[in-house]
DNA sequence: TTGGGTGCAAAGGCTTTGCATGTGA
DNA sequence: TCACATGCAAAGCCTTTGCACCCAA
């Protein structure tokens, strides 16, 4: 799929998916849908996204960059994430961008703080031990993984060398 | 390990932890700590604690249990568990109870909010794997996963027949 | 004795909500 | 037109902090 292609498509999803649920296509929310869209990968504060929005859209208020984000959130468009710093985070969906629909993980560094995502199979193996052994069906799930990232990794050693 | 074995143990180990790191035994702490230990495998939040602690201790504080808390969490006692619901929870930790140091995951039931522990390996593969590809040397992990679980899904069939 | 700990109340900080106004359909 | 959406400000709510008093060491 080709970058220029994803933004439009992903408008036009977006648009119908309003109209069928019934609400209205605003410019606030073509607006934060276009933040997220051209942010993929990043991990925005609802006060971020509202910094961004407020450059092309300078009215807008707080309150509906928070509406709009659990919106967006409910339609399954965006995903969160929460680092438990007192922020949740938004990123534009899987589901956006391709039809995989598996959530990737986050590889948090906790010297730079910087968020790698990390795809991976391995959790079907374990949904389905899970399924078998104790009858819980897994619809969802959410993985962290905290440590240090190749550049860190490499700054410390250079440090002690 | 005897059960009547661990609270002891762990009572001598945190005074133990407190004076070593030049901190005062308190009543306070000591109770809260038991609150906790009373609980494995319980998700408690702040508020819950709080009350559970006043039982024996009518005039705590709230703020010294959040204190505590902190504390606690900090020397690594207890484990803390976010559930985007607003409140942080907390359980004791693996540390305080068994020797095995991995943190468990957990299933979160999507219709009745339980959740349930679940002890697995299979993440040691995962972050031998993202080592050797990205470089990212893990050390923590934080393992959600949503679902609906044996006793709903049992109910839920019961309703549709 | 004395510095860390506690209780109380106030402040913080992110997020939600109420309400009058605005605007897609 | 009209129900939904927005902006602003106020309120909510969990958590942290300031400060005077208390107490473990």
């Amino acid at each position: 799929m080709k970058m220029g292609e994803i933004m439009p498509n992903n408008h036009k999803q977006f648009k119908d998916l309003l109209r069928t649920n019934g609400l209205k296509v605003t410019n606030q929310r073509i607006a934060i849908l276009e933040v997220l869209n051209n942010r993929p990968g990043e991990h925005l504060t609802a006060e971020e996204i509202y910094d961004h929005v407020r450059m092309e859209y300078p009215d807008i208020g707080l309150a509906t960059v928070y509406r709009t984000i659990q919106l967006l959130s409910e339609l399954n468009l965006i995903d969160k994430l929460n680092l438990d710093d007192g922020y949740v985070r938004y990123e534009i969906g899987v589901k956006s961008q391709e039809d995989n629909c598996h959530h990737h993980h986050h590889l948090i560094c906790l010297d730079c703080g910087n968020i790698y995502a990390f795809q991976d199979d391995l959790l079907e193996n374990l949904e389905e031990r899970i399924n078998e052994t104790l009858g819980f069906e897994v619809v969802d799930h959410e993985v962290k993984l905290y440590g240090h990232c190749k550049v860190c990794i490499a700054q410390e050693e250079m440090k002690s060398n």
